[in-house]
DNA sequence: TTTAATTGTGAACAATCGTTCATTATTTAG
DNA sequence: CTAAATAATGAACGATTGTTCACAATTAAA
């Protein structure tokens, strides 16, 4: 039973170099670009070990998008989930996703590319956890405007993707400029919130 | 004379068969699945006779990418020049962005896919035109600063930024949405405006 | 009409990629 | 320690791509 179980450990061991090679080199030459064996070189094994993992280049991709997401999912929904006022709520969400980011930042490369550049066929089964987090910060918003604290004038689902976007701006923002300036991105939650709250207010 | 410039406009014809195509596939499938052959097959032409217009796929990319934001740009500097206040400026700003993006749905989908996607290596070369873009965006809104249309809290080129996502993501929705709703694109300036123009203003 | 120049064609080439699989090395069981 | 089973390897395969270029067709010049 022990040594059944350190085999396994051996081998989510070996997964998980891959599978960050894999975020590694998605994350600087794009889906296309970056190759199997590329991959496997970074994480020191030949090329045909990557497919003892993972049933193609595809399988591979999908499942580091998933197992990131799912922990940004699950760190947001747990944080909020201790919380009852709506307008915390929506502070935690920012937080948390810069917090995460500025961990991950190979990997916010990979999760900015999604939905845009490959709407070619091949990718229309997207995410299924980022649509999960496309409904539940949907579902904040709603909560947000029963609650008065944004605009019930608005599509909750226009203003969820809004509030996603400018997230995503200003972190990129900091990204390319980072080397300059040294703030942490933290730092940036309040502009976010800023804009964001006033520009969905009641008028 | 009359014998060479129709030659030349015979040229141009071809040529724009082969950007029209081009668009149109770059769009589909992302530059890297759209092949030069397909190109060339949409376009009726054979596959070495987009070689005699262009460089290499890459040139042709970009010769599509600086075409469309050189039209984009002129436009919408043309309109804002007729024009002294300020948020009036912005306002055409938005307007005429979705009114382009309206008629040149495919070339959007390229549009959004720049930037992302590919920071490989080999897409370091920004667009010139697009890099144009942007610095006229931040001039507008240091003029709105000025104002005190915008507040001055905000970093300028930031605030740019933020205000084209804002822009793309209502557009992005807009388009995939389109098949239930039939709005005009252009009915979406004022939530645009509204979001962004609350969002930034003075306190 | 005949010849020269230009333009279009698509088969062929070279490079690269995802993927497989026969072989080798390693680990487990008896 | 030996044999069976499992895992790792990387050369080889087939498919695809961007690009070229010898040839054919078309146009211009004489």
């Amino acid at each position: 039973m022990t040594v059944l179980s350190r085999k396994e450990r051996d081998r989510q061991l070996r997964r998980s170099d891959i599978l960050k090679a894999a975020e590694h080199l998605f994350a600087l030459k794009g889906y296309h670009e970056a190759t199997i064996r590329d991959i496997a070189k970074e994480a020191q094994y030949a090329t045909g070990t990557v497919y003892l993992h993972f049933k193609d280049k595809d399988a591979l991709y999908f499942a580091l998008l998933e197992e990131k997401m799912k922990s940004l999912q699950v760190t947001i929904k747990e944080k909020i989930g201790q919380v009852k006022d709506t307008r915390r709520k929506l502070e935690i969400f920012v937080q948390e996703g810069l917090v995460f980011f500025e961990k991950n930042q190979d990997f916010f490369r990979i999760f900015i590319s999604e939905g845009n550049e490959l709407l070619s066929e091949r990718r229309i089964l997207k995410s299924p956890t980022g649509l999960q987090m496309q409904e539940y910060t949907t579902s904040l918003l709603k909560e947000a405007q029963e609650q008065g604290v944004v605009s019930r004038d608005f599509d909750a689902g226009q203003i969820a993707e809004v509030f996603t976007s400018i997230i995503k701006t200003i972190i990129q923002r900091w990204l390319e400029e980072k080397k300059e300036k040294n703030d942490n991105l933290i730092d940036l939650s309040g502009v976010i919130l800023r804009l964001f709250l006033n520009g969905t207010a009641n008028k």
